[in-house]
DNA sequence: GCAGATTGTTAGCACTGTCTAACTTTATGC
DNA sequence: GCATAAAGTTAGACAGTGCTAACAATCTGC
């Protein structure tokens, strides 16, 4: 969602589009989008694991309280992302699998690149959970590339 | 800020401290400084280029309005990040000037990083400009040496 | 030195993401 | 099958980060 076509770059959309710029803005975009994609990559992963999502379990995974898993849900469920029904676990859409499917993909690769390059599993697995919504297609492939031939 | 002391890690307070659950504590802690290290780092530049930080310019280079970075500086500078009079540009404290370092070194780091992986310098900027926020020292000091050594 | 342009502030709105407290529903164990 | 425990929801508070509209201050060029 993030970054995902390397070829619809550079939106001839608004302003100035000075290249500093664009990266800030850029990022932020990004930043809009983390939330939902540690959201659905766990749920994906509880249902696998589980065979239920819970917000219970989403709750104890994430570090939050119930009620703020909750709602948070529910902006889920308004974009699109999973389907619920009050007091049921929670199910992915085809949108959210797809989404689901795509940051696990990220995440792997920046795990494995980090691992590779020397770093620890688990300070990998911190810097992972929140490198992964910050990097372009074409670094991943050269994350990929690096991790493969190492 | 974010990770600089990598002996301060595991802190014993409070839950069971699952390895992933800490990793999305640390992310979330590292997103809520995200915004102010954008800034502190931009304004050093901004008074090294042209000798004073304004408003209207610091706007321009994130690509968001005015008002919103007027708010926003009043945040930093009841965080004691800065220091500002109305209708004055403003100026970075002792604690601002050594985040803006701090930020200046990691962005640097992460960016000859990507470069020197053989990313092109507008994407690395990009993804510098996401990525700086969530690098662990050990993490740094790995980008560091990779990017010396090639 | 003043008119007009530029810059900055303030107020107010919207939305996100977090929390606690209170309540409801569902699940569990006798 | 019922009482209690566990899970989930709802309401409401609050901070952060963005916006627009309206107003105030400052700067610039004549
Ligand atoms: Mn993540
Ligand atoms: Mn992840
Ligand atoms: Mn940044
Ligand atoms: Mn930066």
């Amino acid at each position: 969602m993030t970054e995902l076509d390397p070829t619809a770059r550079t939106a001839p959309h608004d302003g100035p589009a000075d290249p500093r710029t664009e990266a800030f803005q850029g990022v932020r975009e990004a930043r809009r989008n983390e939330l939902a994609e540690d959201y659905v990559e766990l749920i994906a992963e509880l249902i696998h694991e589980q065979g239920e999502a819970r917000p219970v379990d989403i709750a104890a995974r994430l570090g939050v309280k119930v009620p703020t898993v909750s709602k948070t849900l529910d902006r889920l469920a308004r974009d699109g992302l999973i389907t619920r029904a009050k007091y049921r676990s929670v199910f992915l859409t085809d949108t959210g699998r797809a989404l689901a499917k795509e940051c696990r993909r990220r995440h792997e690769i920046v795990l494995r690149f980090l691992i590779s390059l020397g770093l620890d599993p688990e300070t990998a697995e911190r810097d992972a959970e929140g490198i992964e919504h910050h990097v372009s297609e074409r670094t991943l492939a050269l994350f990929a590339a690096f991790a493969n031939r190492s």
